[in-house]
DNA sequence: ATCAATGCAAAGGTTTTGCAAAAAT
DNA sequence: ATTTTTGCAAAACCTTTGCATTGAT
């Protein structure tokens, strides 16, 4: 079970186990494929909870992102976001994110494409790549066809 | 000159041409390689103009922003950052940063690796990519240096 | 019993906004 | 003359921090 594996990791650091740390992994484990900010994972939190607090959760997710446990993202709209990291043995295969910019949407895709420029970046100036980040954006298929009948100049 | 061609594009979109709007655009144009906060434009717009305001830098930065003259990136250390954009014919090829998790230092580098990876989002998803941003981390080849003498095992 | 973690409220830091004055068309 | 832009200050916003209390080991 994922949990005790958690549980786990945090006694190995010296970390306690509580119940708040516990609900907010398992509150971010329960939305796959959703990004959340450390206010919805408050508000979901709550429901189970009530007495958490917002400070608890940004604590928290500091924790989590220093476990690797989660991953934090920034989709450039004011809010980190949060998501379950793949905390596979080789931790670098993270998926990557296109962003609609007209109507938000997030899509998310694996890809290993990077290994050539990750080996290049180490041959040419000696840096050693640890973790990436892709993001893409441009229009999603809906908004496209959506917008298609209308005007494209509005693609620029 | 490019401040022309700046001019002629703000008037194309109705908007009206300020001082400050082409000092904030030079400031950044003048300090290439580095990636300004909205405070350091401030600080140095204000040594050629001290009257300027922080809201205006940041009211300037957004409509270069959506001008595509400058581009805006972020390497989580709660700035958001401007850098000159390549309007290039073809605006894709931004450059992408490598950051260095032990000294911060950015090394911007080119890269168009990513043309079969946005091709293949086309013909999966219909996912039209109007841009892109690669930040990868790690470790520069001098913190690897000076760090590897001591302990590698704080390299996780 | 000890030491870390929590909750609350206050503070922090960046970015945005309201509005009257100034500047551009 | 009209409409946008500016500067200032205040507000908004997300996030962090101080501290007494609670909880975990």
């Amino acid at each position: 079970m994922e949990q005790e594996r958690f549980k786990e990791v945090l006694r190995e650091r010296g970390l306690k186990v509580t119940n708040q740390r516990l609900l907010v992994l398992e509150t971010i484990a329960s939305h796959p494929g959703e990004h959340l900010t450390a206010e919805e994972i408050y508000e979901l939190a709550k429901e189970q909870y009530p007495e958490i607090g917002l400070a608890t959760i940004y604590r928290t997710v500091q924790v989590l992102v220093e476990l690797n446990v989660i991953d934090k993202v920034s989709f450039d709209d004011g809010f980190v976001r949060y998501e379950l990291g793949n905390a596979k043995a080789d931790s670098r295969h993270h998926h990557h994110h296109a962003i609609c910019q007209e109507c938000g949407r997030v899509l998310a895709f694996e890809g290993d494409l990077l290994e050539t420029l990750e080996q290049a970046l180490y041959d040419t100036m000696g840096f050693v790549v640890t973790d990436h980040e892709v993001k893409l954006t441009g229009y999603c298929r809906d908004c496209i066809k959506r917008k298609g009948q209308e005007n494209m100049e509005e693609f620029n």
